[in-house]
DNA sequence: TACTAAATGAAAAAGGTTTTCAGTTAGCAC
DNA sequence: GTGCTAACTGAAAACCTTTTTCATTTAGTA
């Protein structure tokens, strides 16, 4: 299941949050975004249709949004801001070109088998992980073969 | 291979660098902290013993070490601020306890067989994975249910 | 002991994020 | 539709973390 703009209306009506232009501007941008965004970069883009709107609104919608599950953040290699991206509703993680930016999602980590081993090994009650992949896409290999 | 003291002093040396009383006492706070510290925590220990330091010597120091691959960051569940820890020189990941923020390295991930998979399935040139489990460990745990 | 490149500390600058507050608005009751 | 209220917004200010600047000091070496 992905996340539609209905669907997260939904959520945050749900949540007794109000739906408001700015909150429909944002989402939008976030839903339509296949590269994940800092909050700056959404108010960039926010304001191109909304010219407006305060960077603070950007971070109150994102602190709810994140509240509600709807987005989540992304620490990509080395720089460690915080980075959000629409999210497909389940346990998922990401692979990202270093040079685009582009990311893929992927869901199938296979790592309960490592976790009970660790699990086992520690005794720590494992409660979730964190897996992201780093590389290079086709399109940015192709480009720096040719440059 | 852990890193001590006078490993880290001579990867220093090597790299052209100098080491100064403030650099000693950092590289011993990181050394001998089984937690992963931000550059606050660091400048609150090291001024103990070093009263006069100041937080943009840390930083400083974080960055040499950083640069010659001595310590490395880490990125908590949720809190995105970077950490640091000392670390072994081996590929490897960490185990943190979300309570206390106790880590625990490990080095044999098996991730091979996945990042090989993803990469023919995507035609991304992976460089490199992050991968982070995050639990209970068991001091806290038992303190959970005795509280 | 003297020299020089590198390091230090203080202060200021530069980001990014959060708080405050007065004014506005979405959603609901009537 | 009208009015009400809690929630929301934008601007400014406050906060924090990190980086830059610069004059002074120091480690390492000749």
């Amino acid at each position: 299941m992905v996340y539609t703009e209905k669907r997260i209306e939904h959520a945050l009506r749900q949540g007794g949050y109000k739906i408001t232009p700015q909150r429909r501007t944002i989402i939008n941008a976030i839903i339509h975004s296949h590269e994940h965004l800092t909050p700056a970069e959404i108010h960039e883009r926010v304001r191109r249709e909304h010219p407006g709107i305060g960077l603070v609104t950007i971070y109150r919608t994102l602190e709810i949004l994140a509240e509600l599950g709807l987005i989540c953040e992304m620490h990509a290699g080395g720089n460690c801001r915080s980075y959000l991206i629409r999210r497909p509703s389940e346990h998922h993680h990401h692979l990202i070109c270093s040079d685009c930016a582009t990311v893929i999602d992927f869901t199938d980590c296979d790592l309960g088998e490592l976790e009970r081993r660790l699990s086992k090994e520690t005794s720590f009650e494992i409660s979730g992980h964190l897996l992201e992949f780093v590389g290079l896409c086709r399109k940015c290999r192709e480009k720096t073969m040719a440059g």
